[in-house]
DNA sequence: TAAAACAAAAGTGTATACACTTTTTCCCGA
DNA sequence: TCGGGAAAAAGTGTATACACTTTTGTTTTA
């Protein structure tokens, strides 16, 4: 039972979504992708079946398999998971703490910056939510790390945070300031600012429904 | 695209895994679960990826499936992504309590009280589970109450926990206090329960390999 | 006798076939 | 011209076919 060519579809897929290439509503044509891949509709099959596990995919009996258009309820739910789960996170980080680890927090955030100065703006958004589950893997925790990282992507697909430039940088900063606090080991503060900047991330939930792509092959490509 | 039948296999089998009924490492052959379901392979092998995201079931490339077998580490983690969410899970239930909720969770708690009675094993280790997935659902928060239903899925799968009527007594007991503590919107007492609870179901931890079962009917069955 | 090599059986991975449902198109009547 | 409805097209849902891999069992050989 083999993954390797599906989860090549299902990357290719998540990419699409959480980078907005592919938008909400849009229909997914199981021959269509099967064409573009160049399999048979039961990989295809296959990969939607995960992403409609990961939210990313909602699939309608008898009708098909749309990129998934989750409510402002559903939003404001998957982020309060967030904060619940990151909270408590930053909260053992602190606890655990060492140089290298700090180390490894900002270098990532340089690279941050660095897609931010480049204009990259998908490696951006990527990298500023990896910030997160990156938190998570130093701590040893893969569990959580994919966890965080299947939400992250749900928040992505949800808001179009972090698309502009101004948002973006504001969102690096913070995680400058978080790692400031991790390193000066302030458990307090920390936690604060975390959960302060979960919910400015938050905030930037734009609710505007474009009108869907409907050319997959474009968008995959 | 549906999943009704599919997803009549998949709570079949998850509710053999998480009762023990399939022990870890047992092999779940396709054309033997497809038989024994009536349908062909191709919603058999949906049911198994399916699992598979769940972390119920591994998935070895041209050798099949199996019965998930945590290592002693993936346990702690999962446990302690527990602990992470439900604590804070607890500080906003405290915030938001109502006498109605605390009705909802104590006829909850009366429940199982009743499995334990009766001994009803399989019937009291979901009961258990359930309280915490309950609390989520009494939050108003879907998205916490399905990503916590999984996690205690691959708790149940993981331990043995409430596996003797006397640890189940004593999770009981401890709903009890928990939710005492809600009722007097305690909040720091609340949170401290719930954590030692989670700490105390994991201390139940048990890796007694038992051979497999085999025998996929009978279990199912 | 035991180990290696080979043959048969069983099982997985992907493609394809076909029934059934939804969507689209086109034609007819008002 | 516009709305309704039938026919055609497109698409999904499940079963089956077949190639290829792993496992099992048997025979051969040292």
């Amino acid at each position: 039972m083999d993954a390797s060519s599906t989860s090549v579809i299902v990357t290719a897929l998540t990419r699409a979504i959480v980078e907005h290439r592919l938008l909400p509503g849009s229909k997914l044509a199981e021959q269509k992708l099967a064409d573009h891949f160049g399999v048979s509709r039961t990989l295809v099959r296959q990969a939607l079946l995960q992403l409609s596990q990961h939210q990313l995919v909602t699939l309608e009996p008898a009708r098909g398999a749309f990129v998934a258009a989750p409510s402002v309820d559903e939003a404001r739910q998957v982020f309060a998971v967030r904060r619940m789960l990151e909270s408590e996170m930053t909260r053992a980080f602190v606890r655990q703490v060492t140089p290298a680890k700090i180390r490894a927090l900002r270098e990532h955030i340089a690279q941050e910056r660095r897609a931010i100065e480049q204009e990259d703006a998908p490696g951006r958004t990527e990298l500023l939510g990896d910030f997160h589950v990156r938190m998570a893997e130093l701590m040893g925790n893969e569990v959580l790390a994919q966890l965080l990282g299947q939400l992250i992507s749900r928040c992505a697909l949800i808001t179009l945070m972090y698309q502009t430039p101004r948002a973006a940088e504001h969102s690096n900063d913070e995680h400058v300031e978080i790692v400031r606090a991790l390193a000066a080991r302030d458990e307090g503060l920390a936690v604060r600012l975390m959960s302060e900047h979960l919910l400015h991330v938050e905030e930037n939930l734009t609710f505007d429904r474009k009108v869907p792509t409907h050319d997959i092959s474009s968008a995959l490509s």
